[in-house]
DNA sequence: AACCTATTTGGCTAAATAGCCAAATAGCCA
DNA sequence: TGGCTATTTGGCTATTTAGCCAAATAGGTT
């Protein structure tokens, strides 16, 4: 049979890529509060300059966030702020985790 | 300034990463209609029957999905179902990238 | 026990990703 | 213009990931 894995599943899995790693998310939640420019990201992180300004190109090119240029900086702005909603969802994941280890642990001293 | 970074931002990280690829999609999509065993995803995904196996040990390992051997397969569950509602976003995401792009062309047609 | 069927693991290669440094660029200000 | 600040790009290396094949494993069945 042929694959049933089509141009949408690549879709959804470019934009969730983008949002696969600790900086960016950290981005991510950052961009929630409001926008931020890339220095004050930069700082938060403690990464080097241009490790960040790449994140923000991921996160930019994945159409996950926004930029306008004011002043001398760079304001980056989250385009859809319901990714953040998905977080919640995320922690339940990794809630069931831990209750299921702690389940096991429990099972295995007796 | 120490980086703002923490295991909280990595330990969502892995979630997403798990989740980060067209064919985990397409199972967590799958699975959200009801379980299914390896067999069925591997022949509907159309890839080599161990590179399925993987991903769903990818999915399992970020506790997306549990297993559960009866007769002679096993069959795969969707844990939390809300990963799915995610998606809805994603679709926001990319059709405003659509937008865009549409308003791009629009002013340079000009 | 020997045999199936279903699934996982190991080994390998090719491709993608993260991060740093150094250098380029862009716009502001003297 | 020349210098300053903020940000991006290029180049490199180390690490991770995807996918296939072949082999191992796990249970059920005869």
């Amino acid at each position: 049979m042929a694959s049933r894995i089509n141009t949408k599943h690549e879709a959804w899995a470019k934009v969730i890529k983008a949002m696969a790693h600790p900086s960016r998310l950290f981005i991510i939640e950052e961009l929630h509060k409001g926008e931020r420019c890339v220095g004050d990201l930069t700082e938060m992180i403690g990464a080097d300059a241009s490790t960040v300004s790449k994140h923000l190109s991921v996160l930019k090119n994945a159409g996950l966030v926004s930029d306008e240029k004011r002043a001398n900086s760079i304001y980056y702005t989250l385009r859809c702020p319901c990714v953040m909603d998905f977080i919640g969802c995320v922690e339940d994941v990794l809630s069931a985790n831990a209750k299921e280890h702690a389940h096991i642990l429990k099972c295995c001293k007796k």
